[in-house]
RNA sequence: GCGCAGGUGGCAGAGCGGUCAAUUGCAUCAGACUGUAAAUCUGACGCCUUCGGGCUACGGGGGUUCGAAUCCCUCCCUGCGCA
């Protein structure tokens, strides 16, 4: 994998670049579309690069559970397993640490401010708290299988080698995201995990993949710092910014200035898991290049088109009676194609076409809205 | 015509004398969703309201009762069976 920065904004942290991977290139910055089961839901890949995609995050965990590395991998990996000749990434599996963990036992997300009425105020998670189904120790972390119930264990190692079986472009080091609420306490200890995995997977990775660390130490600026400077002083290739980052945009953009220049520049940094349409000016004038998000995908699947004045929810009566396209200024094939009172009939009709459209839009939509911030970077607009 | 079963809110379907403006599901309406969980979650859902409450409701009419969606009579309607 090479980097190559064509610019660097001078009215913000942003830069415009080219990432070079075995599969093709990646203008950045970009966002990276979530295929966590090796497939962007409802999409063939053909149509997730006709809907500009540019690379796609798959996810460790799902594939070792199903169908399993070894398959993948006797398939000739995951590029030919999924039809699927562009850049790619795996995610190391570290998230669903805390997804099945302390977020599956509060029902919350990583981003705190989603936390309905924000219930769980004042909740504290302390240095010796364990999830119900996750049992995470310093050699990694102890998963019941939703699939079969029994305890599977997933350590650096185990993710690197799942990891090499695949074979993704690019690859990410084994973390544990640390959950809203968590004591500083408490993240000091999983931020000393997080690290001594970082550099065992370094330690262990054999293939030429592209590795990136990961930093956490969730809103405690000392430990995001401490976090920047440990993981940077490893020799990844690039770096993955994971996390809790506190409860509003501000809170976000500040974690940020905390942790970005403790990296290289010369390499990429990705933020997981970040990437409303709101959000990607901000990550991207923090320094941000790459950036993978289920927004775009997971409210198609809950009827919501993003469109130039908002988003539309095509569940609603309303766009029965509604001949316009989704967003009349979008180019995406759907827009040119479909009407508004058309897929919300598929939509009451429950109708997997309904998905699907909407899913391809708001791929494109999304790829297209961040076409132009890089242009904006050209510009030195932003 | 006779016998049996039944008629409850947009629909389906509970309730079978007071705690019923009426369980629940669907539909409808509003909101949520950030390293994915494909059909999820939260709230509203007779009318009016100064949010205390008031009014009209369980096929129509009448009756019993302090009190009826719930019991009785009668009429209308629906389904099944027999002529």
């Amino acid at each position: 994998m090479e980097f190559n920065i064509l610019k660097k904004s001078k009215k913000s942290n942003a830069r415009l670049g080219v990432l070079k991977t075995p599969h093709g290139l990646v203008e950045t910055p970009a966002l990276v579309p979530v295929a966590t089961q090796a497939v962007v839901k409802t999409l063939t890949s053909e149509e997730a690069e006709a809907a500009k995609c540019q690379m796609l995050i798959a996810n460790t965990f799902h594939l070792h559970l199903k169908p399993g590395e070894k398959i993948v991998k006797n398939s000739g990996g995951i590029h030919e397993f999924m039809n699927w000749n562009r850049p790619l990434m795996t995610d190391s599996g570290g998230f669903q640490i805390f997804s099945l963990g302390f977020g599956y036992d509060l029902g919350v997300g990583k981003v705190l401010g989603f936390f309905p009425g924000k219930k769980g105020e004042g909740l504290v998670i302390d240095k010796t708290a364990q999830p119900k189904k996750v049992r995470i120790t310093s050699q990694g972390a102890y998963f019941k299988s939703p699939i079969t119930g029994e305890e599977l264990f997933i350590g650096p190692k185990e993710s690197i080698k799942i990891q090499e079986a695949l074979g993704a472009d690019i690859i990410f080091a084994f973390d544990e995201c640390t959950p809203p609420f968590s004591s500083y306490e408490y993240v000091q200890k999983a931020i000393k995990r997080t690290h001594d995995w970082a550099k065992i997977c370094v330690d262990n990775k054999k293939s030429n993949q592209a590795l990136f660390g990961i930093v956490q130490g969730s809103k405690f600026q000392d430990l995001r710092s401490e976090s920047a400077k440990y993981i940077n002083s490893l020799g990844f290739d690039g770096f993955g910014i994971g996390g809790d980052l506190g409860e509003t945009k501000k809170d976000m953009t500040k974690i940020l200035s905390w942790i970005i220049p403790h990296l290289d520049e010369e390499k990429p940094r990705h933020m997981l898991g970040i990437g409303r349409l709101d959000d990607m000016e901000n990550i991207i004038k923090s320094g941000i290049d790459l950036f993978d998000c289920t927004v775009p995908t997971h409210y198609a699947r809950r009827g919501i088109a993003f469109v130039s004045g908002g988003k539309l929810n095509l569940s609603k009566s309303i766009f029965l009676k509604d001949k316009k396209p989704l967003d009349s200024k979008c180019e995406c094939s759907v827009c040119q194609n479909y009407k508004r009172h058309y897929i919300a009939h598929l939509w009451k009709a429950k109708e997997i076409t309904a998905m699907r459209l909407l899913t391809f839009h708001n791929l494109y939509f999304f790829n297209i809205f961040v076409e132009n911030i890089r242009q904006k970077i050209k510009n030195n607009q932003i």
